[in-house]
DNA sequence: GTGGTCTAGACCACC
DNA sequence: GTGGTCTAGACCACA
């Protein structure tokens, strides 16, 4: 897997690991890889792996149990979308929106481009195993 | 001005000054701040300044006389239209639709949230003096 | 059983005993689980209770008699007593009293304090079968 | 200075930078020591008291201005004294009556010992320069 | 096997 | 100068 380097490695397997857990292939209560294993399988430092662990068991997403590993917690689907959605509805669209009159791009041509992005979409890879 | 602590400051200057051209505040030709007082009124370190104003030179957005000052150049408002527009359909939109389907956001309450925006706006005081 | 995070589990099993011992559910000369067992109903793994067995034979509260199992010593409450009154003596109180201060908590607080925990006191289910 | 061994470095720095706060050594808006400079100051690598900033950064008890270091946030002390408050309340105050029941010793003996502690007690010397 | 902490040293962007 | 991130490698306690 290749990294965007415009954001920091251990956010993006943060994400990736909250992708999984959105998209169901990280199930409620399911082990999710060690530290060791996925810092191999993203070929990167295992300490990197845990610093994204640490972020994610801290907005209580994961929880540790001792000498097992780390596990999807309860409400972590719940916990993902409200974060997500404060984020977009205070930071992005309104950037967004500032953007667009700058722009003068009007509301139905974002629509016609939302459109034409649905069409276009591709499936995406990027499972944790 | 208060900064966002997620983008460099140098950046954000730089974006303020674009905001202003293309608003028409300051418009072609026109002196813009010298890197001192804009430092002064931002509350910012110069060097912060002057970086802002050497890519905005180097976007060839804003030209140099030497010992006059910075001043905004002849296509300013179209450099800058074009660049922002390529990244607005390059790179926020794509990131922005993927969030949104993942957030189970329709196009139609997209519309809403626009409005809603365009409703509450509050007029801009991120003038440069 | 559910176990705090911040402390070793072994730690935590054998003070559970340790309290079933004082409180004299299992006295003197006692049988106390075997092994297996109680890993079973504490949900652990049997080598981690057996970690626990070991620190209690090594601090002569329990004994091991071959092929049968622990038993409670003689003077297990005894050793159970002047251990935690040290602990507690020389560096629990030490560390309560330096936050009290911290915390400006008076003394008479803490008696206040004292006398609505013993009031909502609910009896105490951590039982060793 | 010496730490502890029972309890991680990375908490006991950020243990420390918390009672300077509270004991007015570093008031609000202060600039706390760089990470090098405490680093060396302490003895320990940079990374580990880079980790102790991050946990007050996320406890908003100090905050970040780009290029130029941590600053005691405003409400600092008071989000460090309701945590404590609250740990203390919660977490402490619980485990030290459940011992003293154990232990068997009253509430009059508590406040005797609180005194005499009071009566030993030396200022301390971990300042921050 | 698991995570957790720490060191040493490097590189980078930013002010 | 400041923080921020990452690597490599080590050691430890715990299950």
């Amino acid at each position: 897997m290749k990294f965007k380097d415009n954001e920091a490695i251990y956010i993006q397997i943060a994400d990736l690991v909250c992708e999984n857990i959105l998209e169901g292939k990280l199930p409620m209560g399911e082990k999710i890889p060690s530290v060791r294993d996925l810092a191999i399988q993203l070929q990167v430092n295992p300490n990197t792996v845990m610093r994204s662990y640490d972020t994610l068991q801290n907005r209580e997403i994961i929880f540790n149990k001792r000498g097992l590993g780390f596990f999807v917690s309860e409400n972590a689907q719940q916990i993902i979308r409200t974060g997500k959605r404060q984020s977009f509805l205070k930071i992005r669209l309104p950037e967004l929106f500032k953007e667009m009159k700058l722009l003068e791009i009007s509301s139905a041509e974002l629509i016609n481009l939302y459109q034409e992005y649905n069409a276009n979409l591709k499936p995406n890879h990027n499972e944790i195993q």
